[in-house]
DNA sequence: CCCGCCGACTTGATCGTTCCAACGACAGCA
DNA sequence: TGCTGTCGTTGGAACGATCAAGTCGGCGGG
């Protein structure tokens, strides 16, 4: 079990190296790695030597065959929309990672399979490469969520559970409400009065949550919100045709949007007639997208606490993992508004 | 061993589980998984019935500790510029994490410590807790390639190892100066005569790359190169005040840019002089961002092939990862041009 | 007829770690 | 002195897969 002194070992050493080292037992090491206050001071401190002289890493896969655990976090990576504005998980799997280093914990990715969406999950889950999952699409409909509690797969999802009554597992999600009240009261406080909004359609739940917003904050101020709301499918082009349609019909001052990707829309019409956000009509998106940071002049955008949700998430899981599994309520984060030249 | 029949199993189906249900050996059960065409076609029907009947897969943990293997492959996930338009990384990602899918290999992200930009690297190499790692950030001085190399860590590279004589490992790029000619070409084709470029500070070697092609194409035609070039910051307000300067100075009628960032820049001079993209000046980025796809009227940027850039890196990964190990000579593909209203 | 070979499958050992039961030393108490 | 309990440590077994070596029956050739 010993290595040859001055030759480079081509295996990395093991705790029986270690052991041997330090003059103590494999398990010593052990405790020394994972329970050092069961062990007397100043063994300790020759295990410590030990492992720092030998540059000792205990082996991952033999920890995870006998603990039965990984350590991994399964998040599964959509295909990146051409076209939209949404750069959203760039900066969500970001906070993620980092966030679930300090936990112990990597961030494992992984592809949906076109036809079957759950395939991915489940083999990950019947070989235990994962110990828990984190789920980011949880519009209506959607099956992941449903599916792994069927499974008793351990899941944290980054979004409420749209329409269902109760929810046996934990998620975190951002108050879109909030964050369109607080784009429009904004636009309020600009001395704006007729203020439109193009939202997604009626069966998109996140979609009808922002729009609330919008009309709430029109509400509080006794004004109107007939004829300035528009649904459409979010892509430029709709928000294009939309924001044209509007301005002939309702001429409003200003625009709020459910997505950067609809706001991109408002200021190709604005360009072709020849208009100036922020000038002459405001802007304002929703998800604060490298978009809105870097287009002239600055779009206005409702930003998520991106770095606060992978907080929450990774605190939801670390819940779930522990002994007794704990499963708190729901956490719903504020948004806040990064203002910039189009408002 | 055996279930207890009727009962949900507390714990996944094992190898032995199989082998008793199908009346073989556990060896038997693992060639008909790994080397089906060792058995015989009536024992691997049988085989492959008992792990069907049980929703049988190999625990992973207990299949890398045998063969010193993870089947991951670690890339290292920086912090998103804010303010910057670079999408890059995640195309790159998702048809990395889609292409490995497709080798049997899944992507285990990480942060870098701030301090020690190669303290994740050694961790999860000495825990060997992935196989192979892929790294993308190859501007000349940054220590991972050659750190790697010197802990025989098998690695790939997204970029040319700048400046270095003899690689000895496997890298994988898109040529820069062929995007840009181009992109400059282009232009002259248009019928564009003072082309601009905006790049980075002389010791990029990636800015210095980009640039060559916008001078050979201007070379080409016999067109003079001088007053023309700007060297500055990555950042939108550099490219703003270089592009305002090389207007006033050397009146071009095209900007050609290092980054969609840079040509982002550009647009906010254009809009601030009241001149329009594509109808007075033409721009061009590079990197095809999402920026470049929904900004108005739509930036003509160079595309890099990530998807044929993730399936070559996984190629030379195999390789890498083979018996014996077979390091091939690096892989250089071409970008296209992807032209939009701003040209 | 016997030997050697080959195909198909089985058996025992092993990867590196943690869990479990047991161990010796020592102290407290009767 | 002897019993009991605690503390720090030890050795053996187990996690679930693969590797290496071995078994067994059948087939062909000298």
């Amino acid at each position: 079990m010993s290595r040859i002194p001055g030759r480079v070992p081509t295996t990395p050493p093991t705790l029986a190296d270690v052991a041997e080292l330090a003059g103590v037992s494999r398990q010593t090491v052990s405790n020394a790695v994972n329970n050092p206050d069961l062990l007397r001071a100043d063994t300790l401190e020759r295990v410590q030597q030990a492992i720092d002289e030998l540059g000792y890493s205990p082996n991952r896969a033999a920890r995870n065959l006998r603990t039965r655990a990984s350590h991994l976090i399964g998040l599964r990576i959509n295909a990146a929309q051409e076209g939209t504005a949404n750069a959203l998980m760039d900066r969500f799997v970001h906070s993620l990672v980092e966030t679930s280093r300090e936990a112990g914990y990597h961030v494992l990715l992984f592809a949906a399979d076109h036809q079957d969406p759950l395939s991915g999950y489940d083999d990950l889950l019947r070989s235990t490469a994962v110990d828990a999952f984190v789920i980011t699409d949880t519009y209506l409909g959607n099956p992941q969520a449903a599916w792994l509690e069927t499974r008793r797969a351990p899941f944290v999802a980054f979004g409420r559970p749209w329409g269902v009554e109760e929810p046996r597992h934990p998620w975190v999600d951002v108050d879109g409400a909030a964050g369109s009240e607080l784009a429009t009261t904004h636009l309020l406080d600009r001395g704006h009065h007729r203020i439109a909004w193009i939202g997604w359609r009626r069966d998109s739940w996140i979609g009808e949550d922002r729009r609330a917003g919008w009309s709430r904050a029109l509400r509080a101020r006794g004004l109107p919100t007939t004829g300035l709301a528009s649904r459409v499918e979010d892509t430029v082009a709709s928000g294009r045709e939309a924001s044209a349609v509007l301005l002939d019909e309702a001429q409003p001052s200003a625009f709020v949007c459910a997505s950067d990707t609809l706001a991109m829309g408002v200021l190709h019409t604005l360009a072709e007639r020849g208009l100036v956000p922020g000038r002459d009509v405001a802007v304002v998106g929703f998800d604060d997208s490298q978009v809105a940071q870097v287009v002239p002049p600055g779009l206005t955008s409702v930003r998520q606490p991106l770095e606060d949700v992978a907080v929450e998430v990774v605190k939801a899981l670390e819940g779930l993992l522990g002994h007794p599994p704990y499963v708190g309520p729901g956490v719903l984060l504020a948004p806040t508004l990064a203002i910039r030249g189009s408002s």
